[in-house]
This record gives structure tokens, sequence and C-alpha cells, in this order.
DNA sequence: TCTCTCACTTC
DNA sequence: TGAAGTGAGAG
């Protein structure tokens, strides 16, 4: 980092207060200096108790401060500096040499990411955390090769809808619940050169989706309220904590900046991908979607067709099961057809499920669930065309309202996501904006602090259109709000989100404001859980976690000893800190310059405290308004004073989420501006749907009829009706192709 | 719906 | 060799 203590010293030299510290101290190779240290530490260690308090001017103290808690890495005990400490910048104010940059990036394994999304993509969530599948890649070009950059990912909610999946498809449910705590995962080789970024796949399959709201894994940075992306607290972590049935949306975010604490000051580029939108669930609900991550996930090889996995050997031992009751059925009718048993046992199924005993795997299911066999056969017959028909069938922005077995509805699902009108997206505005000229040309999204970022300080040439694009989107939030998100990449290229999204961060005003006002960084460096950069930054600066106090004491830091004695003696020890309510840990512990435990008790989210505020902020104001920061900058946040974390805003009816379209949305226009209309009518907005799931189809049922092996009986009757409880349960199989596991009895 | 265990896999 | 990632299935 550049505000290092590592870095040379020179001594003599008395720091110079810049009006711009405060907000890009970052910029500053800056050093704390004790009058009696030598010029040089390497990686300044100070004895716990080496002198009095940092002695600085008062004008000063409180903007080094600042800085000094983003030197949190070093582990120094702000509080017990020598009175001569002083600060010196190294290298002030010059201007690191940047070349302009113009980030792509790609989505790798697109079309497999196609295959899923247009089924609707689920990804289990568990209480240990379980990974993507398909996993999120992407590769970037337009680095500056020289430059360092931050690479995140994080994970948004994509409408304001509880889901069920109805019919074989989805379909809303309702509300959302409740938003879960927002949670940034930061790639664990950050920060790395554009160069190195560019020469790999960069990847996310080790963030994990979970539930379990009591998840530890995090740590917290304060970003400033007014964060073009991310305002108040964040906490990075390797696990996102997501609702069941709830959709969301991956994001993907470039930061150039060279170090993890910058990412408060710097700019974002945020880039989506519509084909990775999801439903979260704790148990698959989709037999195809199952069937596809079967196919295509490594370790789920055990449940494949072929080979040497339990399927298989589940579909043999329910054939012997079958040939055994087949021979026992035969021998007490007095007959026998020994060459034709294993035929007669299928046969029983055929007879059973379909009329077509021969074509059970594919074509009879289909037509059981014509809607959405027909979908797949669009979707397939597209695969067939390759890479350019999927492109071509990214978008999917039309849903019927028709009923599953309506064979005759419009051929334009493009997946199974369901919108009913009570559907309404919440991420829309911004995707509209940025779609039809961020698809060659992204820009950046967001600029980074209160005052002006340090990027855009550095550069104002470069950042200037996007910090006016944000404060645009700012100004005309309306606009923004209302606007579909249809945009589409070119040719797996993301979406450049052009400003920030809602549903990200915390509510404006929150603690990024409310606690930590003036103090634009507040780090719990014991809930660091990563690797790579930040593992090391978490070892280094573990023991320091320093907060400011307004203008008033200038500075307290503490290690983790240190702090355990300090809230000892304040009386407010760690345990008693963590029952806190959330803000208030915050807040008292910034107000008294108090650190939380390094190991995570301290400072961890009170997710009970946090959802019954997100309840209650829910309940308090259900309009749109309140679910989306960027909406309601100047005017929420009293309301949302206690919420730790905003809720995403819902937006009109007739705004479209990536696939969580409106039926016949070009025509319904409405308030729908002539962007997404075209979009919608656009053919490039028309996922087709197709497919022979031939495989899919008939290893599902082969594996749902594992659950009905025939139990044998001694009495011919007890064996006929089992037999018949057998039939009605394939046929029930049959019916439900993709539900099979609910027909079990 | 959710959680847990299981057998199977990859790494 | 064992840790960790899978979906199935029971409860």
């Amino acid at each position: 980092m550049s505000l290092s203590m590592r870095d040379p010293v020179i001594p003599g030299t008395s720091m110079a207060y810049h009006p711009f510290l405060p907000h890009r101290a970052p910029d500053f190779a800056m050093s704390a200096v004790l009058g009696h240290q030598p010029p040089f530490f390497p990686a300044l260690t100070l004895p716990p108790n080496g002198a009095a308090a940092l002695s600085l001017p008062g004008a000063l103290a409180k903007p080094i401060m600042d800085q000094l808690v983003g030197a949190a890495e070093t582990g120094i005990p702000f509080s017990s500096l020598g009175p001569q400490a002083h600060l010196r910048p190294l290298k002030t104010m010059e201007p690191e040499e940047e070349v302009e940059d113009d980030p792509k990036v790609h989505l790798e394994a697109k079309e497999l990411w196609d295959q899923f999304h247009k089924r609707g993509t689920e990804m289990v969530i568990t209480k240990s955390g379980r990974r993507m599948f398909p996993p999120f890649k992407v590769r970037c070009s337009g680095l500056d090769k020289k430059a360092k950059y931050i690479l995140l990912m994080d994970i948004i909610a994509a409408d304001d809808c509880r889901y069920k999946f109805h019919n074989s498809r989805w379909m809303v449910a309702g509300k959302a619940d409740p938003e879960m705590p927002k949670r940034m995962y930061i790639h664990p080789d950050s920060p790395a050169t554009g160069e190195q970024w560019m020469s790999k796949v960069v990847t996310f399959h080790k963030l994990k989706l979970t539930n379990n709201i009591s998840d530890k894994h995090g740590f917290t940075l304060a970003f400033p309220s007014d964060h073009a992306t991310w305002q108040g607290n964040y906490s990075f972590g390797t696990q996102t904590i997501l609702n069941s049935m709830h959709k969301y949306q991956p994001r993907f975010h470039i930061v150039r900046a060279n170090d993890i604490l910058k990412l408060p000051y710097s700019t974002f580029r945020t880039y989506l991908f519509p084909e990775t939108e999801f439903i979260a669930v704790t148990a698959y609900q989709n037999d195809k979607i199952t069937q596809l991550k079967i196919d295509n996930n490594p370790f789920a090889k055990g449940f494949r067709d072929t080979g040497n996995g339990r399927r298989e050997k589940r579909k043999q031992l329910t054939l012997q099961s079958m040939r055994v009751f087949d021979e026992r059925h035969k021998k007490e009718n007095g007959t026998s057809d020994e060459s034709s048993s294993e035929q007669a046992a299928f046969n029983c199924f055929a007879q059973a499920s379909s009329p077509a005993v021969s074509t059970v795997g594919t074509s009879n299911l289909k037509d059981l669930c014509p809607s959405e066999g027909e979908s797949d056969a669009e979707a397939e017959s597209k695969e067939e065309h390759g890479p350019e028909a999927c492109d071509a069938a990214k978008i999917t922005t039309t849903t019927s309202e028709e009923p599953c077995r309506d064979k005759s509805s419009p051929a334009v699902k493009g997946h199974l996501f369901a919108a009913e009108p009570g559907g309404r997206p919440r991420d829309t505005g911004r995707l509209d904006k940025a779609s039809p000229d961020s698809r060659h040309s992204p820009a950046t999204i967001s600029s980074s602090t209160r005052g002006l970022g340090a990027e855009e300080r550095r550069s104002p040439g470069r950042e200037g259109a996007a910090t006016s694009k944000v404060e645009e989107a700012r100004a005309l939030p309306g606009k923004e709000a209302f606007a579909p998100l249809t945009v589409q990449t070119d040719a797996a290229a993301a979406h450049l989100a052009q400003g920030p999204l809602p549903g990200l961060g915390f509510a404006p005003g929150l603690a990024g404001q409310q606690f930590f006002n003036g103090h634009p960084l507040f780090l719990h460096p014991g809930q660091f859980a990563m690797g790579g950069a930040f593992s090391s930054m978490a070892a280094g600066m573990g023991p320091l976690l320093a907060t400011v106090s307004g203008a008033s004491t200038g500075v307290s830091g503490l290690d983790s000893t240190a702090m355990a004695s300090a809230a000892a003696a304040q009386g407010l020890s760690g345990a008693s800190a963590a029952t806190l309510p959330f803000h208030l840990q915050q807040h008292v512990l910034a107000s008294q310059s108090l650190a939380m435990s390094p190991f995570g008790s301290l400072f961890p989210y009170p997710y009970t405290y946090m959802a019954a505020a997100a309840a209650a902020s829910s309940a308090a104001a259900s309009s749109s308004v309140h679910r989306h920061p960027f909406l309601n900058l100047n005017t929420m946040r009293p309301r949302l004073r206690y919420s730790p974390y905003s809720i995403p805003v819902p937006v009109p009816d007739s705004s479209s989420l990536l696939t969580t379209a409106l039926p016949s949305m070009a025509a319904a226009a409405g308030p729908l501006d002539g962007k997404a209309a075209a979009l919608a009518a656009s053919p490039a907005s028309v996922a087709v749907d197709s497919g022979s799931e031939l495989n899919s189809r008939s290893s599902t049922l082969s594996s749902s009829s594992v659950s009905l092996s025939p139990k044998l009986c001694s009495e011919k009757e007890a064996a006929t009706s089992e037999l018949q409880s057998i039939q009605r349960l394939v046929s029930g199989l049959e019916a439900k192709p993709d539900r099979s596991r609910s027909t079990s009895p």
C-alpha cells in the first residue's frame, strides 16, 4: 500500500497538510515517524507501550488519523506512539503514472451459462456454503498492464420478489424477504497488475453461497455514504448470504487500486452478465437444472448415467428388483417369459406412464409439459446453430403467463423465470442506460467518495465523464429507476453498469455517514477470511483497528491485547459489546476508539438484529424508493438510520430485469422507453428455448423410478397392488417430470 | 422448505 | 490419502 510505513522516511521533514489528504491519502506514501526512530523501518513495529499519544496539530490530527486507520496493516498501536511522532509525506502529490485503460470483460463458459439460464438457473445454498456452478469466470482485457487492479464480485438481488417453482417454471410468489447482509468477494489474487489479470481467466469459484445468516466469515469496510457503488459498511468475505427462492444477479467489479484499503476511494467498473442470473434454492426444483449440473459438474460425476456412478448402479439395482418382482408375479400367475423379463419390467413402467412405450424418455414427457418441452426444443435447436445463435438469444425478456400446458404459447421463453405482474425487478435503471453504449465501450460506473475520489483527482480527465454520469444518474433518479434492465452483452462481453446498482451496500446515511462521518474507512481485520492479499493483509493488520471519534480526541488505536484492556477499562468487554445492536456497537466503538475483536466476536453482524431492522425497515416503507439507496440519497437517511443494510428498490412493473420479463413488454410499452421496447422486440432479445433432452429426461425418469422399486410380496394380491401402485406413481412422475420428487409416496 | 447424512467424486 | 465438493434421499 502506498500509505505505508515501510517506505523510507525522509528525516527532518515535517508533513504539510494538503487539502486532499483526507480523501486521497492513499495517494500519499506516508510514514509515521517517531522522533527517536530511525528514518527507515521496513515494517514498523512499535512497542505496545512505546510512548505517548501521537502528537499532531489539531487541524492535522483527524485527517491524518483517518489515513492511519487505513494504515492499520502496520499493527502499530497508535495510542502508544511517541510524543514526537510526525507524519511525513514521501511522494507528496506526485501523481502516479497512469496509462489509460479500457477494460473489457468476457464471461467464460458463456454457452454453459446460457444453457442453465434458459432453464432458470438454480444455485443451491447450504448452511456451510455451496459453490456456484457454473463457476463465475471472466477474462479481462484492456487493462493497463502496469497498473494494479482489484477484482471483486458480489451478488445482488435481481428483483423484489420471492419465487416458487410451479408448473415447471419459476413464478413470482410474493414479495421478497428482507435482504441478507451484503457481501463482497474480493478475488484472492487482488491486487495484481493488469498484465497478470489479463494473462489468465479470473475465476471466482471459491465464492460460496449460504443461507446461514450467522455466518461470520467477513470483514467490513466502511464506504463513504455517497460512494457511487457502495454506501456505508460493506462486508467482505468468501460466503455470500442469500435468501432461498429469490433471484440473484452476480456482478463483477474492476477497481484500479493497488491496495484494498483504497477501495472506498476508488472507481468501480461494474459488469453484469444477465446469463448468470439465478435463483437460490435449498434443494433443486427443476430436474433439468439438476441434470445439467450433473452432466457438467465434475464433482457430480457420480450421478451421471454413464460410467460407474451411483446412478448406473442404482439403475441396475432397480432393474434387478423389477426383474425379481416380475418373475414372482408371473410365477404366481402360472406364466413365464424369462426371455423378456427385463422388457416386461420396463413395460410395466411404460404402460403406466404412457402409451408411447418406446419413447418414454423424451417425447411423451414433453407432451406432458408442452410448454416447457417446446421451450426446450427451441432452445436445443438454437444451440445447434452454434455460438452465434446463443449470443443472439442472450436477452430474454418475455414471460408467458400462460399455463404450462398451453402448447400454443409463443416460443419466446428464454428461460423459466416467469414473472407475474407483481414481479418488479429491482435493478433496472442503470443497465438500461448503460446498454446501448456500453456494449462496446464500457464506461466507469462510479467514482468513490464524497468530495472527489482519489482517482478522480488524479486524473480528472479520465474520470470526469464517468463522474458526471454518476452525478447525472443521481440527479435523475426517476429516470434511472424506471429504465428496464435489458441490456445485453456483446459476444459475452459484460454489461457495464453505468451507475451504482441499488440493493448494494447500506443505506446512505447509515453507518458510513451516521457513525463514521468523516471516517470513510473502517476495517475489521478479525473478519478477514480471505486468501491472497487479504490474508496477508489481515495477518499484518490484524492487531490494529483504529477508528476515530469525530474531531474530538485525535486517535486511539488498539491492538488486540490493548483493545481488550481498554475495553475493560471502559466497562465494555468484548462480550458485552458484541451484544449491542450493530450500529451501536459501531457507534460505541467508534466513539470510544475501540477496535473490535480481531477474531470475529465483536464486529460480526448481529444478524438477528439486522433481520429485525430490515423487516422493520421494509414494513415501515414499502415504497420502491426505500429499497433504492440511489433514489433517495437525500431523503431516506432518517428512516434508514437503523437499517444495517439497504433494501433493494422495486421498480415499476413495466421495468424488467434480465429475464424476469413481462408479457409483451414492447406492446405493453407503458412507461417503457423506446430502448426497452426495442429490446423486447428485437430478435436479439428473444431467447428461443428448445431442446431434445432425452438424456436428461430419461435419466430423470430412471432416477425417479429408483425410489419406486417394488416391494416383494408373497401374496399375489399384494404384488398386484404393489404393481398398480408403482404404475400410478410412474404415471404421476411422467405427468410431473420436473418435480418427480414430489410424487414420491 | 430445509437440513442432514450418504456415497460418490475431484483435487 | 484425505479434505472438500456433489446430488439424492430421508426425515
